[in-house]
DNA sequence: CATGGGATTGACT
DNA sequence: GTCAATCCCATGC
C-alpha cells in the first residue's frame, strides 16, 4: 500500500482493504472481511488506554496487530491512525489465491472455503503468529497490497461487528458483496 | 498474587 | 443449538 494509506481514519481504511492482497511467505489472499476498532468505543482494545498489550495500536500506522484470541486463535490487524491513537482494522476473513496447498496443510481441511473464512483460520491458513506483532505490513513478512485490476471496483456491503458485546450496534463490519468466503453472511445477526 | 473474561473454532447433541 | 479448549493480560485485593 502506499505510505499514509493507514494514517487514515479507519473506517476509511476498513472499507478500502476489502479487495487489496495480503501475502505471507508463499501464501496470499484478497481480503473480503473487515472490521473497525477504534479506542472511542468499549469494543476495542485500546478503549482501556495504554497498556503493554495495546502498545502496538496506539503506536505507528501501518504495523500488524495480533493477538491472541480465546488462549488459541492469533488475531491479525492493521493498525490505523496517528500514533497515540488506538485504531486498527481486524481482518476477518481472505479468499485465498495462491499457496492453497500450503494453507491446506496447516488448516488441516481440503475445502478452499474452510481455509481462510474467519480471522482464526486465515492466521492460521498463512502462518500468521503472535511473533509478528508490531511488525511492519509494508516491509513484510506479513505483507498488504493493493487491489488487483479484478477487484478494482469490487461493491462493498455494510454490517454490525461479530462476536462483541459492547458497541454492538455499531455498523463496522465491512465486506465484499456476494463474498462466498466470508466469516458469516451479512445480516446474519448473531448466531454461532 | 488470584481471578475473570474474551474481536473463535470445531466437535457434539 | 450448546459447549469446552486455552492463555494473555487487565483488574482488584
Amino acid at each position: 500500500m502506499k505510505p499514509g494509506f493507514y494514517d487514515r481514519p479507519v473506517l476509511e481504511v476498513a472499507r478500502d482493504l476489502i479487495g487489496c492482497m495480503v501475502t505471507h511467505q508463499d501464501c496470499a489472499g484478497v481480503i473480503v472481511e473487515t472490521e473497525a476498532y477504534h479506542d472511542s468505543e468499549p469494543a476495542c482494545h485500546a478503549f482501556v488506554g495504554l497498556t503493554p498489550r495495546t502498545e502496538t495500536l496506539f503506536g505507528p500506522p501501518g504495523r500488524a496487530y495480533v493477538y491472541r484470541s480465546y488462549g488459541i486463535h492469533a488475531l491479525l490487524n492493521a493498525v490505523c491512525e496517528p500514533p497515540g491513537v488506538g485504531a486498527a482494522v481486524l481482518i476477518r476473513a481472505l479468499e485465498p489465491i495462491e499457496g492453497l496447498d500450503h494453507m491446506r496443510a496447516r488448516r488441516g481441511v481440503e475445502a478452499v472455503r474452510q481455509l481462510c473464512s474467519g480471522p482464526g483460520k486465515l492466521t492460521q491458513a498463512l502462518g500468521i503468529e503472535l511473533h509478528h506483532n508490531g511488525s511492519d505490513l509494508l516491509s513484510g513478512p506479513v505483507v498488504f497490497s493493493p487491489r488487483p485490476r479484478a477487484w478494482r471496483d469490487v461493491e462493498i456491503s455494510i454490517d454490525t461487528r461479530i462476536g462483541i458485546t459492547r458497541a454492538a450496534e455499531l455498523p463496522w463490519r465491512f465486506c465484499a458483496a456476494g463474498s462466498r468466503f466470508l466469516s458469516r453472511p451479512v445480516g446474519a445477526a448473531s448466531a454461532v
